[in-house]
DNA sequence: AACCGTGGCAACCGCCCACTG
DNA sequence: CCAGTGGGCGGTTGCCACGGT
């Protein structure tokens, strides 16, 4: 039997000459006429009484993965996809628990799914398909970027700054997803920066020009070079872009600031959800637009999700949720995640992270 | 036409746990 | 309590189709 191959004993020759690989179809015909007649019953007696040199266990799993008659063949649909999205960020690799919530799907064809297509679905979008949370690299790539960009406008005008600029900004904007996350950043570490400020007005140079930056980043580009050129007095001050600022810059980045949104907590998002937002129109028109500033929902869960999102106590069942499960290496998920954002400390740790990351690089002497 | 690289997916592997005698 | 067994599970392998050169 299969089982005993992993009990230590060498399979005897009966087990040898167990035929494996792929089925035929008289030997799927075989399987499916007995168990429409019998049943299963016992898989390891199967074999022998429907006449098939197979093992048990292949048998089990050419029934359950492929010969099932409730299996559904075909493409998963958007719909599918997201319930797979949703429920791997709650359940991670739980297969069989995300296969018993979709009809007629397998877990191992679940599995496969995600792998080939999911997984890379979701890194082209910019969310890590771990943790579903928005993937780090390219904003740390820009803020490693920020002293050369200090450098390069000092050095040697504007123009390899701008080419600095262009040449980050389009590795960003590659989609939907990508943009969003990158709003979303911007608004958490303008948030942290101006929270950090000690009652003093926040005096951060592009607050205005990072608003725009995930809707016109060439817009961008023309407003912050000359801003900058003409500040002239540009230093670091943890990592962060400052400049002796005036009254009316006061007014312009408190109120940029009011109108900020509280974190939105990390992405989860599919392009149906996406395209259902927004159609066809660039979500920062939309995030830009909006009056309040607010980010769209972005997150389609499922029912069980959902009922929870809604709750008035969400908070309270995510930060128990996170607290009893405090092991800082065990595999972040969707809850905690929001518990993260939610909670304004941890929010501040989360998104410190990035600009520690960039403060920890020295910032070159503009002399 | 032949070769090669790649992606998708069915099938298998090895581990684990529950149950039973 | 223990060994044997069934069966579930996640991870991996290998075949095949397809597209590019």
């Amino acid at each position: 039997m299969c089982r005993l191959y992993m009990m230590g004993r060498s399979p005897s020759s009966e087990e040898k000459s167990l035929k494996k690989g792929p089925w035929t179809p008289e030997e799927d015909q075989k399987l499916v006429d007995y168990i429409q007649k019998h049943g299963h019953g016992s898989w390891r007696a199967l074999p022998r009484l429907c006449g098939l040199n197979r093992c048990g266990k292949s048998c089990r799993l050419r029934w359950t993965n492929y010969l099932r008659p409730d299996i559904k063949r075909g493409r998963f649909s958007q719909e599918e996809e997201q319930i797979i999205i949703n429920l791997h960020s709650v359940l991670g690799n739980k297969w069989s628990a995300i296969a018993s919530r979709l009809a007629g799907r397998t877990d191992n064809e679940i599995k496969n799914y995600w792998n080939t297509h999911l997984k890379k679905k979701l890194l082209q979008m910019g969310i890590d398909p771990v943790t579903h949370r928005p993937r780090t690299d390219h904003l740390n790539e820009i803020l490693a970027n920020l002293p050369l960009l200090h450098t390069l406008f000092n050095s040697t005008g504007t123009t390899a700054a701008n080419n600095l600029v262009n040449v980050t900004l389009n590795r960003l904007h590659s989609d939907h997803a990508s943009q969003l996350a990158k709003i979303q950043l911007l608004h958490n570490i303008l948030q942290l920066l101006t929270s950090n400020s000690n009652n003093s007005p926040p005096n951060i140079l592009p607050m205005n020009l990072l608003h725009q930056l995930p809707h016109h980043p060439d817009q961008l580009i023309s407003d912050l070079l000359p801003l900058m050129n003409n500040s002239q007095q540009l230093h670091g001050n943890n990592g962060c872009f400052t400049t002796s600022s005036t009254p009316q810059d006061h007014q312009i980045l408190s109120a940029d600031l009011q109108s900020f949104e509280a974190p939105q907590p990390p992405l989860k998002l599919s392009q149906s959800i996406i395209d259902s937002q927004f159609g066809s129109s660039s979500p920062y028109d939309h995030a830009i637009n909006n009056p309040n500033h607010q980010l769209p929902a972005l997150v389609s869960a499922s029912p069980v999700v959902n009922q929870m999102e809604t709750s008035n106590n969400i908070k309270n069942i995510i930060k128990s949720n996170h607290d009893v499960n405090s092991d800082p290496c065990s595999t972040s998920t969707t809850f905690e995640a929001w518990g993260d954002l939610i909670d304004d400390e941890a929010t501040d740790s989360y998104w410190k992270g990035f600009l520690e990351q960039a403060s920890s690089q020295p910032w070159p002497n503009s002399d």
